[in-house]
DNA sequence: CTGTCCCGCCACCCT
DNA sequence: AGGGTGGCGGGACAG
């Protein structure tokens, strides 16, 4: 498989030195920075690393490593991935092959996991595709409801709950976050509501739309995977026109240039710029409290990027990652010319560590966002 | 005050 | 029994 270089991959975290008890205040810049890499962007890294031609398995312990994550962290995003599909053969992206190994199947199968899914949200029929050979789950097993009645559009979560068939969440394996994907999925593919907040889709989840405590832990989990689901043009962060309340908007497998090209004015909604702990834009829009704090202590400069540590990069010139890539998606540009772009583009960190990541961001672009173009050339076959 | 999500404890599961 | 998994919720931080 390819392997990325030594410098490519990011510091692995360690913890506080010489401290039991954690301080964020005493962590150094470095490891400040290396923080703002996790869960939420993780993923990104995890697809640049092995999205790609050749690569058959994934190891947890080599991911967690090269990410620069803790290992819980990557239980996440494997998580997610492996449910982003069917967990059997061939329609998974990612399937379990021993301890601490999984095959890395690629994205391909996306498009047909998804069919399958809004076929069981409308028929409430788990069974599977093709459960035979390679079947490693038995998620027929879990099925909530198998009431054949469909989605009425209803909002009461209660009823949405069950007119979904979501799968029940009675105990731990079920309450698995690869199950809240799968059904976080159904909710945007088989009801009519093309958004959704993630408090509204937990209590739909929950089936107990009741529960201050249960929602607000589903709510957490559904960031978790919302962050995912975004970051691969799944799902888009919106906030409604009139009451500001975030919400996502469901893009499903629609290219780059297609997934803006709605009419956003006519609906009123308003797409959320993502300016939170974003890749690249919490990493040199330096103005944190986090980071001044640490920077009081006694700031590493090298870490610093040119511009000045109280604008952000777009302020500055200097988009980040996501950003450039979302305005050039908004534009509908399909024939991208990545490495002029990149050379335009591309932020003057003065840490090499952040010269690599973003180069490896762009690669990981330059893979999803071929592989979705030839999906939709498939499809318009 | 709400929204976001980092973080790691620890229960459960599998070998 | 011991290590791998991953549910869970406290709490930090941004807006």
């Amino acid at each position: 498989m390819a392997t990325p270089s030594p410098s490519s991959s990011l510091a692995a975290k360690e913890p506080a030195s010489g401290s039991t008890t954690y301080c964020r205040k005493q962590k150094s810049l470095g490891l400040l920075c290396s923080k703002y890499y996790t869960a939420s962007i993780a993923w990104k890294f995890f697809l640049s690393l092995y999205n790609r031609d050749g690569v058959e398995t994934v190891g947890l312990d080599d991911a967690a490593s090269r990410l620069g994550v803790e290992r819980r962290r990557i239980y996440d995003i494997v998580n997610v991935l492996e449910s982003v599909g069917v967990r059997y053969l061939p329609f998974c992206v990612l399937l379990r092959k021993a301890k601490n190994t999984y095959y890395w199947k690629g994205l391909g199968a996306i498009p047909t996991a998804l069919e399958q899914l809004k076929e069981e949200g409308f028929t409430n029929n788990d069974e599977p595709i093709d459960c035979k050979p390679g079947k490693v789950e038995d998620d027929e097993d879990e099925i909530f409801s198998n009431s054949s009645v469909s989605f009425q559009g209803k909002t009461d979560p209660d009823s949405t709950h069950k007119s979904l068939g979501l799968f029940k969440s009675d105990n731990r394996k079920e309450k698995s976050l690869g199950l809240l994907t799968k059904n976080f999925l159904k909710l945007f593919i088989c009801t009519p509501s093309e958004t959704l907040s993630l408090e509204d889709a937990a209590k739909i989840l929950l089936g107990d739309a009741r529960n201050p405590s249960l929602t607000r832990t589903k709510v957490r989990r559904l960031y978790d995977i919302a962050n995912v689901l975004s970051s691969m043009n799944f799902i888009e962060k919106i906030h409604h026109p009139e009451t500001r309340k975030p919400a996502f908007r469901w893009l499903g497998m629609k290219s780059p240039s297609q997934s803006q090209s709605q009419t956003d004015s006519k609906r009123g909604l308003v797409q959320e710029e993502s300016k939170k702990r974003a890749f690249g834009t919490d990493l040199t829009n330096t103005s944190f409290k986090r980071t001044k704090l640490v920077s009081d202590v006694g700031s590493d400069h090298s870490l610093k990027p040119v511009h000045s540590l109280d604008q952000s990069p777009d302020q500055v010139g200097c988009k980040s990652p996501t950003s450039l890539v979302d305005g050039e998606r908004k534009e509908g540009k399909k024939s991208h010319d990545w490495e002029s772009l990149a050379l335009t583009h591309r932020p003057q960190y003065h840490n090499e560590a952040l010269r690599d990541l973003f180069a490896h961001y762009m690669d990981a672009w330059k893979s999803w966002y071929s592989e979705v173009a030839e999906m939709d050339q498939i499809q318009v076959i």
